[in-house]
DNA sequence: CCAAATAGTTGGTGATAACCAATTATTGGT
DNA sequence: ACCAATAATTGGTTATCACCAACTATTTGG
């Protein structure tokens, strides 16, 4: 694959095919090693950080169609990775926690995430890779 | 949208989002203000950049599958952007070329990316886009 | 109390990506 | 001359993404 150099010339090309690449090896890694997608690792990160909380302002959190979550969610509980209680204040909503399954698979999912990325970013030092961090980070939270 | 902290920790996690985000605002715009797809722009980049060409070296430069290849072809024919003449010394390839038309929305589209990749690294200084350049560059050549 | 809003669920849609197998026309190697 | 390889084409498949409408159950504001 020999990319034409007016599109290698534009930052985001590049940073987009960097980006799509290493998502498909994380995916392909996180999927076979530990069991999971990326929405499902992305969730049990969103239950680790935040505690539990209705399924709806998971979703919301992370971008997600309450449709979508509702059959992610659906997984995570068949894998016995959360529960889903109602919420005794209001029925209508549950309350989604991690099971201390679930916890494990996190940090499982952490440890391979960060070799993962550790592999993908080799080319870079230490400094460099912080560096990536701060200015992608930059451009996200415009 | 207010995502996890483990999440955020990862640099290629915020790389792939400020990625599809670019990309998804650079489709629409090259879409609606020259009428191109992102794959027909690289299409007509490789044009410019190799020169005329067979349909299936290009596409093997650009990683896309001979067929799909076919059906991106037919549309930038049909819109007088590349003409597919045969190869008389191998009449199984074609010679693909950019018309002047081609050549044209080729120039307006490079001119569109650069504005909208603009837009995107705004929150960045000059020589801030040059290091992510580099950076995103280093990590993709591995 | 009643209407509107909210949480979750079900059952979709349309776009795109990334393939793959089979076929036809043509060429190159021996 | 013949066989294998190559270029292009056709007609698919499978997966994911990012939605959307309609529905039920429940709660809240006026």
């Amino acid at each position: 694959m020999d990319l034409p150099p007016t599109l290698l010339a534009f930052p985001t090309f590049v940073l987009h095919k960097v980006g799509t690449g290493s998502r498909r090896a994380l995916a392909g890694r996180l999927s076979e090693e530990v069991g999971l997608s990326l929405w499902e690792f992305a969730v049990l990160a969103a239950l680790a950080d935040f505690g539990a909380a209705a399924q709806r302002e998971v979703g919301d959190r992370l971008g997600l169609d309450p449709s979508d979550m509702v059959r992610l969610m659906d997984g995570l509980i068949a894998a016995g990775l959360a529960v889903r209680d109602r919420d005794p204040a209001d029925r209508r909503r549950y309350r989604i926690s991690l099971t201390p399954d679930g916890q494990e698979a996190l940090t499982r999912a952490r440890a391979l995430v960060a070799e993962v990325e550790r592999e993908t970013l080799a080319p870079l030092t230490a400094e460099e890779r912080e560096l990536l961090h701060e200015l992608v980070t930059k451009v996200f939270t415009r």
